[in-house]
DNA sequence: TTTCCATTTCGAAAAATTTTCGACCCCCGC
DNA sequence: GCGGGGGTCGAAAATTTTTCGAAATGGAAA
């Protein structure tokens, strides 16, 4: 029969979804008076239906899914590494990735959605409720990596095993002896940086090790607060043999306040890490520090945002990639006087 | 009038050109079933009138038109940075940035014409004859950032002074009394090192100062290259009290190499880099270097990008922004022992 | 030279798509 | 309850694309 043979049209896809021609027209251009709920079942109808737009017809062109991807802060290793995870994905799924550094401003998710982005994947950003609701008025899902809030059933997210990566990392150093730990860790209300704090402290506790408070240091995820939290802590009374950082960067400063003061990294000072970015394998001494899949967890979340982009069912709102030690140079036993001293107090 | 307020439809065109609408679209659509002559004629008057074609009228092709920016290996600090000036300057004009690896497959730059990007910023991508025949062919310019090739007419491009860098790098190191420097850089082919290692010859030739074919080594610009040239360099039977590395990457290499051989850095021996990318602040000791201005950079590359996009004309096809040294820590006058072997040598 | 056929070019009409604009509804504040 | 504003949606108008056939063109054969 003709009527089967002829390609669909927009009026199909109206029939077949129960609206008019003019709210289908008005989806495939991203305009911004549609429902969300009536956006999503429209697309679902033209991908099902293989729908193209004129102007595509004849070049060929089947338009590639685009993913936003935005950052918060500069663009850190941290961040670069996980940005390749995701460009990797994209390039092997045939996804396109526009990178942006979050910028909230009225309509933002709505602005996103009528330049045809299918979904948002956020690194290292703040989502506050009234965030979440605009993307939930705009139908704009949300993949996000590394979380710094509580899991939210409403947002999909990544992670790593932190808690275990906090124990792991304490381990070693308890395992080679080392008993006076400081924890130098990132801002308080990341639950990346509690989780792993929480590690540290099992880990401690089990241990039966002493945890002074002046050796859980908060602050950011900075040089500077590796710098001057090292600082602080090398001066104590009693100043730590090992510090755990809550990121590499920190563990770098870290390591350079220990060397400014004239102390050996790691025969008077053992520091580990967090991340294993390229800053980890560069440092020196090169960096013993816990292993984030960044790539993988970027890759990840790549995946999820593609599914739900497609308005696909996903197993868990959340997932969590293990972490794993990797020991370099920069931790070793505690060197006698100091294991003494250590002991003694 | 209505009819001068209103924007330019196909009908306009056919009237001022003096054919049917249905042919205004055919040259719109790149149909083949148009005289040749015709359809010049009617090009000509939808670019004097400022036609857009529907779809993207409002997807603001025009509005905020997408950059593709692409790169070739890892995602490293120095991409990284130069990246972060795109998507800073692109947020400041309103453009979109989509990140990719560089993927020459058939018909790519023809693809990404037809996915809507204006045009093409490569870092530290290399182009062949080739690649610009495909590029030329689909009409997509291309912006080049840290050229690896010489400044060709047919491709813009975006560099530094690299001479001038490699000039000042080594008359620092002059001044503070070294004889016996080294260069070690990156791949022997790319213009940006060969600029690097003549600013360096100049200002050695400038002192008299003697250079050892064996104190200039070509690489990659990476960690393993510093690791291993500067195993080689320390191993000479005269080694040089000073190295100038082709980037920071080299230069943190070097300076793990030294640490390794008990060598102290500045003391034992002086270490320039360049690019003065995050790694070199975080460098222990922080590193000496020589300034690109990569976020300036990668902005001045997106402005250009912009203004081909819209088929304006650009000053130059090259430019060139200022290096400019930075002094850290990890250069000092050579220790007297070794500077009387020098002037002995 | 004429005729015939294939091909190219173009436009009128039909089909498809986009845009405008008003109706409707829901929620919120007064 | 009573506007008012914003969000949704569709009918109709405007615009664009496609189809299809007519006219022009250009040989090749009669």
């Amino acid at each position: 029969m003709r009527q089967n043979a002829r390609r669909t049209t927009l009026a199909d896809i109206a029939r077949a979804a129960g609206v008019s021609v003019a709210t289908v027209s008005k989806v495939v251009n991203g305009r911004s008076d549609v429902a969300p709920h009536t956006r999503t079942r429209v697309q679902e109808l033209l991908r099902q239906h293989h729908y193209l737009a004129p102007v595509l017809r004849h070049t060929g062109a089947v338009r590639t899914p685009t993913i936003e991807v935005q950052f918060k802060g500069g663009l850190t290793s941290y961040v670069a590494e996980t940005l390749e995870g995701i460009i990797d994905s994209a390039a092997e799924l045939g996804a396109s990735v526009v990178i942006s550094k979050a910028s909230h401003a009225p309509h933002w998710a709505r602005d996103l959605v009528s330049a045809g982005r299918r979904a948002v994947i956020a690194i290292t950003s703040v989502y506050t409720t009234a965030h979440l609701n605009e993307l939930a008025r705009s139908g704009l899902p949300l993949v996000v990596l590394d979380p710094l809030h509580l899991p939210d059933s409403r947002v999909n997210s990544v992670g790593a095993t932190n808690f275990a990566g906090g124990l792991a990392a304490t381990r070693h150093l308890l395992s080679l002896g080392h008993r006076r730990i400081a924890y130098l860790g990132g801002p308080a209300m990341a639950v990346c940086n509690q989780a792993r704090r929480h590690g540290y402290r099992a880990a401690m506790e089990a241990e039966g090790a002493r945890v002074p408070d002046a050796y859980v240091l908060p602050g950011e995820f900075t040089y500077e607060t590796g710098l001057l939290g090292a600082t602080a802590l090398l001066g104590l009374r009693e100043p730590p043999t090992a510090v755990f950082a809550g990121n590499d960067e920190i563990a770098v400063g870290v390591i350079e306040a220990a060397r400014t003061r004239g102390l050996r990294v790691p025969e008077d000072l053992s520091v580990v890490g967090f991340d294993d970015t390229n800053l980890a394998q560069m440092a020196a001494p090169p960096l013993t520090t816990v292993r984030q899949p960044l790539q993988e967890m970027g890759g990840a979340a790549l995946r999820i945002a593609l599914r739900l982009a497609d308005a696909e069912k996903v197993e868990s709102h959340h997932i969590e990639l293990a972490t794993e030690l990797v020991v370099r140079v920069s931790t070793a036993p505690p060197c006698e006087e100091t294991r003494e001293a250590s002991v003694r107090g």
